[in-house]
DNA sequence: ACTCAATCTTGAACACGTTCAAAACATCTC
DNA sequence: GAGATGTTTTGAACGTGTTCAAGATTGAGT
């Protein structure tokens, strides 16, 4: 049966979280789980080609669970503010297991190469999961944010999204309190800042920054 | 003589940041750093603990050039936009040579523990002199700046500079000329968007902003 | 039942960053 | 100078992520 491989693979995968979990990142080796799995280490690797793909699995894994939270979190929520908190906070819920191993995966993930870079192509689904979120944050709200807005602003919250999960990592207050504390203040005064868009001389400096991260996006 | 041990480390740190230029970060093993030099590895590593010591060696040179440079080109510039933009040109321009490693180099960075990390207390000095160069940008400024935002306006600048930075390491634009498009595009918008702090109801969001700041600053 | 190709599994081997006991060298004290 | 004390240097060794040739297992076709 094809199920035997697949089988294989999920214990590997299923391992390799939960240790990823209980005894971190570095103590994580590959001997370690291919022995926990009862497995050759040469095994582990005919499934994933280096432990980076198995941090990989692990962020499609959190993205599948934000994705499912958010979308329950947000059903009760209308203002803009209620639901970028909705949406951040779910966001910091699911990682927050993995907390103390935070700053070893955001190493492994910034650096091109790897298959995790958030901005990369082989996480290519899992950064459309997490931005269709966002959409849908910005789209179901009400009072609707200014049309011009309603485009750009998903890619913009959820790059604003990694810089809070960056801020989160570094978080060393107990159960990450400092990051709770900037979205609670952070939430509305975007919400807030975004409703000056109607102001005259505002309004421009706002498609002054459209403009600009069009120009820059699409000259990649 | 006290001078030789100099020598020594002087001839590790010299090899291995040719080396990091040349042949590029994962290229220049300490093994290789070591032949290189006449040495043995463990004699590097009197002088070196680690080879993320090194970077923190580069990562000093770099913003030590880097503050000359930028006084230098804010001689003649009086306006913020252009001040800011002076500085961050200059930044890109002394990290230049390194391009090709700054995903590496970003790499080793991150993770609190690395000596390296900007936001950690082994690179305090490094910091400050950072900090020193958008202060600078800063108060010499005419039209001055808002007087309530010029205390927290450097360490934000410097913090949107470690953006920009980031940026940089995943720009492949030939000359990283897009990084070069979002300086000169971004410096003149932020500027402006500082002169509209005088607007009532953007002030009030404004101090709701530096109050956030603030907050999750002195909770640390 | 037998073959043979595809799939899966193994464990030894490689290069890497890092450590450390011991050796070599330098400097000071008498 | 001889010995003692501190500084510098060495190279073998460890554990890591990763590779790969070789062996074991599976499944389809006859």
């Amino acid at each position: 049966m094809a199920a035997k491989s697949e089988q294989t693979r999920q214990l590997v995968a299923d391992v390799a979280l939960k240790m990823f979990r209980e005894v971190g990142f570095e103590k994580t080796t590959m001997r370690a789980i291919a022995q926990e799995a009862g497995i050759s280490v040469g095994n582990a690797y005919y499934y994933f080609a280096s432990k980076d793909e198995l941090v990989q699995e692990l962020y499609i894994q959190v993205q599948d669970e934000h994705a499912v939270v958010a979308a329950q979190a947000l059903k009760n929520v209308q203002d803009l503010a209620g639901r970028l908190k909705a949406v951040l906070h779910t966001g910091i819920d699911v990682m927050a297991p993995y907390h103390q191993f935070g700053s070893d995966f955001i190493a492994t993930a910034i650096r091109p190469s790897s298959p995790v870079n958030p901005f990369g192509e082989a996480s290519t689904a899992a950064r459309e999961a997490s931005l269709a979120i966002f959409r849908s944050a910005v789209e179901g709200s009400s009072p609707a944010v200014a049309k011009k807005l309603r485009g750009d602003l998903p890619e913009l919250l959820w790059l604003a999204y990694m810089g809070v999960a960056l801020f989160w990592v570094y978080d060393q207050s107990e159960g990450q309190r400092r990051t709770r504390k900037l979205i609670d203040g952070a939430a509305p005064l975007v919400a807030r800042g975004l409703s000056l868009a109607k102001i005259p001389g505002v309004s421009k400096v706002f498609d002054d920054v459209l403009g600009l991260v069009r120009n820059v996006k699409e000259d990649a």
